[in-house]
RNA sequence: GUCCGGAUGGUGUAGUGGCCUAUCAUGAAAGCCUGUCGAGCUUUCGACCCGGGUUCGAAUCCCGGUCCGGGCGCCA
């Protein structure tokens, strides 16, 4: 049984005298005695139901009148053009029903008459994303990981799943969560990358995921969560200048989709999206830190990561999408590839968005001895990386790729002030409810 | 982890020692109203994060805690 034959965005002044049955929530009842109005709200947008006191009867009258807020309603009518009603017509209803009565008082106000902290907005985010403009972001979202699934697959890309249970916390640096797993200790995977450079050695060629990573970092801001979606491509016989341009067209190509499919969501946020135009611009870590040095203070050192406020010079400089290359060996993790000529820099890259990093990828380390001197110049043990060393043994192609963090790409390109803007529940150093 | 700021009805807020039986908006309850569109009008309801201290007197000052926001750090 399918309750609803139009969403309230779907219907016009042109489906005068029309049937139709709508269902969503009661965003708002106004009674003015001898007439009354019921707002309906659904995930297109709002309809006004209108209702004569003399012509629908008492009893409909009264019913929609004690209506709460919120509550989840059916309401079948005609649709009449009326000129005196929002967007042009209304809803003379024959039947109202309360599916389900919302409890008073709200914990939140969906109609954004009074604005509400975030920490409230995510103890209630059920209702907080009845309201339009939080849930525009998700929809958005979703258009982004349909835009993107669709240009890998023109390109050819498979898409694959790695598992997120793993073994051993052998990849070095971030913190991982632990977990009991029968008799073993397993970790939540803090990346794919071992097991998408895994699936080169095995000829897969191209290969892209699109799923969960975790990572037990206590940090605190704006920009972090410990449960991220990460978006990673990894691709055969292909160099970092291969997959930048793979990257920058699948960024290119979800703000396009976004642009021409979303102009709804987009309205509803106030926004006009500008695609970026491609090819990015390519500045090197060298240069980077020469821009930096122009101003009076600069802390850093050649070799150093880039801290925040440097950061946040380049991309008020730039203003753009851009990409950061040839970083420090040393900054870069083992299995990234060092030039040939010059082996303190790699062929390491970050793309960044003016307001933060976006996504890091690189040219792989794919011989299987300098893998392996790689790691121990880490400081690693490449006994704990067998399982993946194993496929470096038999044959494996030249190959590079990048990890792109799905919530940050939407959060820039939708102007969001904070990452859990685009994480439907999202977890972080405090958060685990809902 | 660290620095700064904060916690007042369901929600968002005003209030820097007595004028607070605490402001305003929104909401809720009851009523009036036939074109509202953040409807309007009348009446009513509902709050000072927790613990200790200072003081004749604390929402307000001090100490400790908890929680929240922002910056930095951390983030192969």
């Amino acid at each position: 049984m399918i309750f609803r034959t139009h969403y309230s965005g779907d219907i016009t002044p042109e489906l005068d005298g029309e049937e139709v049955t709508l269902a969503g929530f009661a965003h708002e009842t106004r009674d003015l005695g001898g007439i009354a109005f019921l707002v309906l709200r659904d995930r297109k947008g709002l309809a006004q139901v209108t209702l004569v006191k003399r012509l629908v009867g008492k009893e409909m009258f009264r019913t929609v009148r004690s209506i709460s807020r919120e509550s989840v309603v059916l309401v079948r009518g005609t649709v009449k053009a009326e000129t005196k009603a929002p967007r042009g017509f209304e809803i003379l209803p024959t039947e109202v029903k309360v599916l389900s009565a919302a409890k008073v008082p709200l914990p939140l106000d969906p109609t954004e008459k009074v604005e509400c902290e975030l920490d409230t907005r995510l103890d209630a985010r059920f209702m907080d994303i009845r309201r339009p403009c939080v849930l525009a972001a998700f929809e958005i979202e979703s258009a982004v990981l349909r835009s993107l699934r669709g240009y890998f697959y023109i390109q050819g890309i498979t898409e694959v799943f790695t598992p997120k249970i793993v073994a051993a916390a052998t990849e070095g640096g971030t913190d991982l969560f632990p977990i009991s797993y029968f008799e073993k200790e397993a970790f939540l995977n803090q990346s794919p990358q071992l097991y998408k450079q895994m699936l080169m050695g095995a000829g897969m060629d191209k290969v892209f995921e699109i799923g969960p990573i975790f990572r037990a970092e206590e940090h605190d801001t704006r920009r972090h969560l410990n449960e991220a979606i990460s978006i990673d491509v990894e691709v055969s016989f292909a160099d970092d200048k291969d997959v930048m341009e793979i990257l920058e067209g699948a960024v290119a190509e979800a703000y396009r989709y976004v642009a021409e499919n979303c102009r709804y969501q987009l309205e509803v946020l106030g926004l006009e999206l500008k695609v970026p135009k491609t090819p990015f611009r390519k500045v090197t870590y060298t240069e980077a830190l020469e821009m930096a040095s122009e101003r009076s203070e600069v802390k850093m050192q050649w070799g150093d990561d880039l801290d925040t406020e440097t950061e946040k010079f380049l991309g008020e400089a730039i203003g753009e999408h851009y990409f950061l290359t040839d970083w420090p060996s040393s900054i870069k993790p083992y299995y990234t590839l060092p030039y040939e000529d010059k082996p303190e820099i790699c062929r390491g890259f970050d793309l960044m968005h003016p307001r933060m990093e976006l996504a890091s990828g690189a040219q792989r380390v794919h011989d299987y001895n300098q893998l392996v001197a790689r790691i121990k110049e880490k400081g690693l043990d490449p006994e704990g990386f067998e399982f993946y060393l194993k496929a470096f043994r038999y044959g494996m192609p030249p190959h590079a790729g990048w990890g792109l963090g799905l919530s940050r790409l939407v959060m820039t390109m939708l102007n969001l002030e904070n990452i859990r803007d685009a994480v439907i529940f999202p977890r972080d150093r405090r958060r685990l409810v809902p």
